[in-house]
DNA sequence: AGCACATATTCAACTTTTTGAATATAACGA
DNA sequence: TCGTTATATTCAAAAAGTTGAATATGTGCT
């Protein structure tokens, strides 16, 4: 096709921005953001079901975005590329928000010590010490 | 709110991508483009019925995205600002076209004589003086 | 006023997406 | 092998979005 007309480009433009438009994948894309994150992680920073989230995640790796890895019993989820973190900062921009403020809350680790209650039970609240 | 939480942010990180995730919508921002376009002009360029039209232009308005302006019996469209054009060329990266591509197809006329049969009606084809 | 054209709106049918509930699979340890 | 934990899948109900048909409004012309 030489000359592609608007309607057959936009079918091909719309994709990548539908796989993502939601605030629930949104949320899982922040959350993993340039790192990497297993389900429980995932459950803790969210405070959403476990099968809510796997479902969404499913959806994001069909649509070819996050890649998964095994280890053991967990699955480490990442983003196949760090590009549709940039189309969530420039969505920021025009919510309003600052690309601060959403850098701020994007997970930048690349292989996090998972923090939730499942992954690191071993972690003592300072609060819990005190009463002891 | 100090700390905002991740689902709190993408809340509103999700609204402008939602607003413009469709094929339609897209092919009405890259046809408006820079530019302004009256709606018989949007009709010529995607082959679309006017209520059709009117219908996602409308939704677009709605999400304070496209601003309009009567001219005579003319609605001109135009977006509110050029930054959504910069969300499509990220998507176009993320659909593995070309940023050129996409931008060739961009409508950047600030304001175009309207090319559509009813707009434009005296212009002539080559064709028809041929057989005269 | 009456007609013609440009655009907008409403409403219901249809389609897709989202969500919740239940259940399945996979890996590890006892 | 059995129980437990981590994650995945399936299915149906609910919600949301899309589309088409009909109709309304607004403007200029005669």
């Amino acid at each position: 096709m030489k000359n592609p007309s608007i309607p057959d480009l936009s079918e091909k433009l719309a994709a990548p921005l539908q796989s993502i438009a939601s605030p629930q994948r949104i949320a899982l894309l922040l959350a993993i953001g340039k790192g990497e994150a297993c389900v429980c992680h995932l459950e803790a920073a969210l405070g959403w079901r476990q099968a809510y989230i796997s479902q969404h995640l499913m959806a994001l790796r069909k649509a070819d975005i996050l890649q998964d890895r095994r280890e053991g019993r967990y699955v480490y989820y990442r983003l196949k590329t760090a590009s549709y973190l940039n189309l969530i900062l420039d969505s920021a921009q025009l919510s309003g928000l600052s690309a601060e403020a959403v850098s701020a809350i994007i997970n930048t680790d690349a292989y996090p010590s998972c923090k939730c209650p499942h992954c690191a039970p071993a972690i003592i609240s300072v609060e819990s010490l005190k009463t002891a």
